[in-house]
DNA sequence: GCAATAGTGTCTATTAGACAATATGGG
DNA sequence: CCCATATTGTCTAATAGACACTATTGC
């Protein structure tokens, strides 16, 4: 027996970088359709809970831990009669940033449900047109790295200029010239240094910077 | 009584450039919610009838004339329990363009229901969170031509250089200089000359040009 | 000193903007 | 010839890529 209504759904493909890899969560279902298959966090829409689809998609990153995603975008509509076997579905795409300090209280070596995987190398297949989605994602996620604005939201509040570029060569997939990079950041309002601040390490210490108060990753 | 389920539907923005104008299509409501009030056209999501989203975003330009429209793309998706006195609502904003000189058999003098207006001059308020929509697919629209590609699809079958350029100039509301726009031409190969064939007028003709077979605007 | 990273400087090929010059049709 | 548009050329400033150089830390 099928739903008369079409199902309204939000899915989300997370992303952080960690050990200079773009990484996607991903959760085991564990109901049927496509149980113990791999899914992107999802949940359907419930016009009494959501304001409205991006409160959908928020809610759909309440795992355990309470996450407070400091950027989500609409990436596209997946819909048809054929992608849910439940029948008509509308589900719209989302990606999200996680700075990657926090990507441990996410998923970690606790539970086996909830992991991050990178995305050059997807284990198995994807549940729904999941992989699709996560397609989608990443190409926007792309072009937004390389027109102008800079992930800041992928990385801890304090920052090196070297940990941004690598997470720009990461998402990217190539590598970037240092000195190329730091003049285009010099034009950059998004972020400033801390003054005093630096990271020490087994090398020459680095200047922290931070993002600018009222930053939005466009 | 309200419904329990959300109303999905698609709303177009469809555009075109006729007398050096950005114009969209607005349709005049006779049913209420604001029966008087101006729109974009939007059907609902008939789930028997549409293979997904973007047919019903087609159907939606099925008006009295069946227009073939070149290029469909997804904007944005509003949603929430207020944009619609009806109900909890889901709706999918696309933009659309058609080439100018198939705009007259859509809107022309005869009906007062259905016009082109000038995206720069909005008449008055508009249905729903229309206006949001319109701005936002404006905005999309204008991003794609900075970009890479050019809108052949508001241009006829056959072109010159000067429409293309003009059509740009009006989509980006800034005038271009006509050396550096056809330098940029010249690398680009979604059209070609059509040997032979110039546009005569008053003054001196002008080359020709046409769409390679499979182009599509990205 | 050495290794490895941080940060800066420089050269050059490419590109974009401004503007000029030439070409061609109808009056 | 004149006008208005089409088409091409040139100069220059800004930019991006490649690469080299210096600086600073721990060992």
């Amino acid at each position: 027996l099928k739903a008369i209504y079409p199902i309204i759904a939000a899915d989300v493909a997370l992303f952080t970088v960690q050990d200079d890899q773009l990484q996607v969560l991903l959760l085991r279902r564990d109901n049927d359709p496509y149980r113990g298959y791999w899914a992107l966090p999802g949940v359907v829409l419930k016009p009494d809970l959501d304001d409205n689809l991006d409160a959908t998609a928020r809610r759909a990153l309440n795992l355990k831990s309470r996450i407070e995603v400091p950027h989500l975008e609409q990436v596209a509509v997946f819909s048809g009669p054929k992608r849910d076997p439940r029948g008509y579905s509308v589900s719209i795409a989302y990606f999200a940033l996680l700075p990657r300090d926090q990507a441990p209280a996410v998923a970690g070596a606790k539970t086996q449900d909830i992991v991050w995987v990178a995305v050059k190398h997807p284990k198995r297949p994807l549940a729904f047109d999941h992989a699709q989605m996560l397609e989608k994602a990443v190409a926007r996620l792309r072009q937004k790295v390389e027109q102008s604005t800079l992930p800041l939201h992928l990385l801890p509040a304090r920052f090196t200029l070297g940990e941004l570029q690598r997470v720009c060569e990461v998402i990217l997939g190539c590598r970037l010239d240092k000195s190329s990079f730091r003049r285009r950041l010099k034009t950059e309002r998004s972020f400033i240094e801390i003054p005093g601040a630096f990271q020490t390490g087994q090398f020459r210490p680095a200047q922290l910077y931070r993002a600018v108060k009222d930053f939005r990753f466009q």
